[in-house]
DNA sequence: TTAAAAGGTATCGACTCGATACCTTCTGTT
DNA sequence: AACAGAAGGTATCGAGTCGATACCTTTTAA
């Protein structure tokens, strides 16, 4: 069968990109860069053959020499302690501290995602599980969805021809922008509530 | 029931680490950093009220001004031009060049990700096709596995009590170190293929 | 009419990242 | 046993990201 990995790519890469900021985010707030974040969670999970700056670089797809410099920065900070390898002269051990286990624990599991796991009913695929994730940490977040256009509450069908329009410009649309992406775009699916406040 | 999303999150995590990697090195091959080639699809793919810069910021989950200075850097290498919005003198509407239509068809879809997606047989639950893909991605892009040591195929269960070991190294393993992650790790499922060449 | 909001750019400093070069230590051949 | 090469780490450099801040101009709202 025909599969539209294209999609789920799409997906895919929208989900990165909000686990990207939200991991920008949090590590403001701790003073840290996001590639900390990833290496002390690995850290956090390395066993002892696996605790060591090549092993980081060889996770995260760095080269040593970055890693290096990463985790030298890890260290001066607090949150990283390296000791000598006793069999391997060459080795570096390296363990979190307490300031480091604290960092990775109030990151780990990020708060956005596990609410937003929970908000997904049954999932029966792979799309319509990242979709909802999606919308749900991009309420979250308070970010705009950036869906396509003919999937907007804002998109009208007029006639029975190709006569399409936007209800929030008030302009005509033509049919291939209908299919782009559009930053103003509203969700048909989430945003049902009404004005019903207070 | 009970949600295992730590599990999803760690393979969802892996996932978008695979993907870093291989937009950074795409990326190098055109001399292009990784957001640039999210900035390029985005841009491809927007329709005329989000091909701004700060469009591209929001999108991204950067501040205006970062974006600013990455699209500025795009139009000097000549894969994106921009012209003043005739309606409103504050706005600029960027749109790809020939050359940055040229990246982003080389660029999208991946091709790691495409061959990954089609290799996967019917799984029957999504951290299985996670993991599919996932095994897949790690393969082609001939990077470790990193799995967990107790699904290694070194991994040895001595006798009937919690006596652990490592084949690789000889070495007994703790209980709880037989659930961190190993940078020898070797798959059980999808190196069964023998020395069977030529 | 006037204040606030919105879109853009410029500049600064901290940091990532790859490349290169250079250590030391271990490993595997002869 | 000797020695070449592999492997683990660090140092340094330059290009580039990124947020913060400040500062424009233009549009919108009050």
């Amino acid at each position: 069968m025909e599969m539209d990995f294209a999609l789920t790519y799409d997906l895919l890469e929208r989900l990165a990109s909000l686990l990207r900021a939200e991991e920008r985010h949090v590590g403001k707030e701790l003073g840290v860069e996001p590639v900390h974040l990833r290496a002390l969670r690995f850290l956090g999970r390395a066993n002892r053959y696996s605790d060591t700056p090549v092993a980081v670089a060889e996770y995260l797809g760095l080269t040593k020499g970055t890693a290096s410099q990463t985790l030298i920065r890890l260290q001066g900070k607090g949150l990283v302690t390296g000791r000598p390898s006793l069999k391997d002269k060459r080795k570096l051990h390296l363990s979190l501290t307490k300031a480091g286990r604290a960092v990775v624990s109030r990151v780990n599991p990020p708060r956005a995602f596990k609410e937003a796991f929970a908000a997904s009913s049954a999932p029966s695929s792979l799309d319509e599980l990242f979709l909802e994730l999606l919308t749900t940490l991009q309420r979250i977040n308070g970010s705009k969805s950036f869906g396509i256009c003919k999937t907007c509450a804002h998109f009208q069908h007029r006639g029975t021809g190709n006569s399409y329009r936007c209800g929030l410009t008030e302009e005509p649309l033509k049919v291939r922008e209908t299919g782009l992406i559009c930053r103003e775009h509203l969700s048909l699916l989430n945003e049902p509530a009404g004005t019903n406040d207070s």
